[in-house]
DNA sequence: TATCTGTTATATAATAAGTATAACAGAGAG
DNA sequence: CTCTCTGTTATACTTATTATATAACAGATA
């Protein structure tokens, strides 16, 4: 699998495992309808528990990224992706404050700042251009 | 004092002060030089703990946002503000990343992101504009 | 001498994160 | 029907983080 995992960093474990999937949504590395590994199998690949997967898979499923068929495992959601609401875009805000903040504090403008979001997105979705 | 702390948020109490302190740098609130309250008099103001205001202190002071006196307690960086270095750009493009993703995935082009991104910074400047 | 400053050292409580086992219901394959 | 897979739930335990509570120390100020 395409998953890793620091159990070194101060990012906690199933965190690391909902970013890592909704960046691979986002550069189209997984597609809607396509099946992710059971919580069992996952963890027994990354050496962790069954339970830190599940929390993720939980996430993502409260959040409307992935859906659970209690058939056949887990895929991600195959229809539609849920918008960005104004409770996205005020958890955006929120999440981005800090950083704009200290950006300001060390002397990078409001350009400079934006170009540097703007990098970190395209760079994100550069890496499902060779995607087979 | 202008500093308020949401005792019900999942972020760390000694990360609101830090990330307040930074705001009230970058929107010019809190100007090199200026006097910041002592860490016995702040944690009493908040109802909180001395040790917690001292840890946010101490983040600061690491950073070289801050600088202690020993003399007649903490003051705002009066000999100019680190730099945007390589190692912030990292830590930026960290915390961005996963935001980044998210926004994606909800439908956001590249170009509105930069331009949330953009518009944060821009409020969180002009909170600094009537100020006295 | 008091009183303020930051700093350090302990100890404790509360919460979050992660693990370890176990068990259950539903679905598919033999 | 039995076996095996799926997610889900429950319980218990360990560990790390966060926050608090006291106490004490060195330096500076009035």
């Amino acid at each position: 699998m395409w998953m890793e995992i620091d159990l070194q960093s101060d990012v906690p474990i199933y965190t690391q495992l909902v970013d890592q999937l909704i960046e691979g949504i986002a550069s189209e590395q997984l597609k809607p309808g396509d099946p992710l590994p059971s919580v069992r199998s996952l963890a027994a690949d990354l050496g962790i528990n069954l339970h830190t997967v599940n929390k993720a898979y939980q996430i993502l499923k409260q959040d409307g990224f992935l859906q659970v068929h209690r058939k056949q495992g887990v895929v991600v959601q195959p229809g539609g992706m849920p918008g960005a609401d104004a409770a996205f875009r005020a958890k955006l805000a929120k999440g981005i404050r800090p950083l704009a903040a200290e950006a300001a504090v060390r002397g990078m403008t409001e350009e400079e700042f934006a170009e540097q979001s703007a990098a970190v997105y395209r760079q994100l979705m550069s890496k499902g251009e060779d995607a087979k």
